[in-house]
RNA sequence: GGCCCCAUCGUCUAGCGGCCUAGGACGCCGCCCUCUCAAGGCGGAGAUCACGGGUUCGAAUCCCGUUGGGGCCGCCA
């Protein structure tokens, strides 16, 4: 049997970190085996799913470069034959009541009257007592009279499923292995809400086993509700599929990540200048793992090397140093041309309106070793296009040198008489003049530097020199002079 | 509180009974390279393998318990 694995996100907000994850491992899982990997979309929660969240879902999903084969598309099309791929459609084609009513039909559901407040006392008395918390069961067996009472109040009844009260659920789990629950400590879980809409564990089965899926990768959260849904997929006389969760992501502090630990939405990773690919090896590496611990993937390998018999069971740290460290090495990896293309939104962000030519692909390209993310680009290269602002520890410790007023004009000469301002013939005429007039080279080279970028840290210095050109260079140690003679 | 899951350097991890005086990566420190900063090269500090019992000739590796952390306990997913 071919396999089928799926991401079901619900959208209720943009694609989080650990949904990233968890579709990254089912899409590599799908590619390793030549599988189908499925994308549906989970909004019964009539409250909280809204189509902006679907289309930013859909976007991060493309951006990090994980395609899917079958599901619904981000042009409103959908491709494959087990669709609908969006609950509220199937909802509404009436697929989870045709279910939901057979379970009633054969004794294993039946309908709930009591309302959200009764539930809530039940749960408070329950607490009192040091009860379980559980639903009790009380409409498993309902006379006629009560519900007909229960109608004539006008209550809309829910549907519950009957869990099995004695003996155990057990599934083997691909992770973790064998995972075990008490029959009696599972509950009478809602399938049909009031509204109509399937609840999640309700739907979630239903579809796993129409859109044939083999294998169900998701979160270690979802062990709990494990259980529960092997009881269903046995009440409708499904087969069970394979089930393999993936250990949580946590924040710095072990907790669970979320908002308050900083970024958590691939958007957020996009717009700081993360590279899909880098967040993507990152990503790949919590929680997974080759024999030999390698660290940076090359494109496809990943997809070769992916196996869940190197999938973690314990939950893993996210550490944003080390994500950084991972998207330096991409960055360093990309063509000059390519680093200047993916440079431009984040230049223009800052205001730099940058040309695609030679000389500005040259400027980007000149301290790619340097960028840790893309966002770091336009400080890096602003001063070639910005007036210089002097830092003033740069000021005072190389400009405020004793000597460095006299270099900069013995030097600005030098540059001024030059015919060809080339980073080559620049380095030999400054060697020569620092040797002619016994200077050491960086009693030289610092001043120069800082006259013409303002930073004590820069790029190479004849290069960038060059590409600020003669008249630009001579221009601005004018300046440096001027701010050394007026201070 | 109940149930479930998990436990190797600060962090991600290798390890699946002897090769481990525990390997790699990030980060940190030092040195080298060098026009600065990076990048790169080399080296270093950093883990009594959570703790306690077993099993075994032998345990980070298997079993049990304890502790700690996390998850779930919704007409959310």
């Amino acid at each position: 049997m071919k396999l089928r694995v799926r991401f079901a996100p619900s959208p209720t907000g943009h694609l989080h970190i650990g949904g990233a994850r968890t579709a990254l491992f089912n899409y590599l899982l799908a590619r390793k085996y030549g599988g189908t990997f499925v994308l549906r979309i989970e909004d019964t929660d009539e409250l909280r799913s809204d189509e902006k969240s679907v289309k930013s879902i859909f976007s991060s999903l493309k951006w990090l470069g994980l395609d899917w084969d079958e599901g619904a598309m981000p042009d409103g099309t959908e491709i494959g034959s087990c669709g609908p791929y969006i609950q509220s459609k199937r909802e509404e084609m009436g697929i989870y009541r045709k279910y939901a009513d057979q379970l009633i039909r054969e004794g294993k559901a039946y309908h709930c009257y009591c309302t959200p407040q009764e539930l809530e006392k039940m749960k408070k008395k329950a607490q009192l007592e040091k009860k379980s918390l559980k639903y009790d069961g009380r409409c498993r067996r309902l006379t006629k009279s009560q519900i007909e009472e229960f109608k004539k109040e006008g209550r809309k009844p829910v549907v519950r499923f009957k869990m099995p009260q004695e003996g155990k659920t057990v599934f083997e789990d691909l992770i973790h292995k064998t995972v075990s629950f008490e029959n009696r400590l599972l509950y009478d879980c809602v399938i049909i809400k009031a509204s109509g809409y399937p609840t999640y564990n309700f739907a979630c089965v239903i579809d796993d086993c129409l859109m044939k899926i083999t294998h169900v990768m998701r979160g270690d959260d979802h062990i709990s509700n494990t259980p529960l849904q092997v009881n269903i997929y046995r009440a409708l006389g499904f087969d069970v599929p394979r089930f393999a969760h993936l250990s949580m992501i946590l924040g710095p502090d072990g907790k669970r990540l979320s908002k308050r630990h900083g970024s958590t939405s691939v958007e957020e990773y996009r717009r700081r200048g993360f590279l899909p690919l880098a967040l993507r090896n990152y990503l790949a590496l919590l929680g997974f793992s080759t024999s030999d611990s390698q660290q940076l993937f090359k494109e496809k390998e990943l997809e070769e090397k992916f196996c869940l018999e190197g999938c973690q069971k314990n939950p893993a740290v996210f550490d944003e140093i080390k994500l950084r460290w991972m998207n330096g090495e991409y960055i360093r990896m990309l063509s000059r041309e390519k680093l200047f293309s993916m440079s431009l939104p984040f230049l223009e962000k800052k205001g730099l309106k940058v040309q695609k030519n030679e000389r500005n692909i040259e400027i980007v390209a000149l301290q790619q070793e340097k960028y840790k993310l893309l966002e770091d680009v336009p400080y890096l290269v602003e001063f070639f296009y910005r007036d210089v602002e002097y830092a003033s520890d740069a000021v005072e410790k190389v400009l405020k040198k004793p000597r460095a007023r006299a270099i900069l004009e013995s030097i600005q000469k030098v540059y001024r008489e030059m015919k060809d301002f080339t980073e080559k013939e620049i380095e030999a005429k400054t060697r020569e003049f620092a040797r002619s007039n016994n200077y050491k080279t960086a009693e030289i080279f610092h001043p120069v530097r800082v006259s013409v970028s303002g930073r004590t840290q820069g790029p190479t210095l004849f290069k960038m020199l060059e590409l600020l050109g003669r008249e630009e260079t001579v221009r601005r140690i004018s300046i440096a002079r001027r701010l050394l003679e007026s201070a």
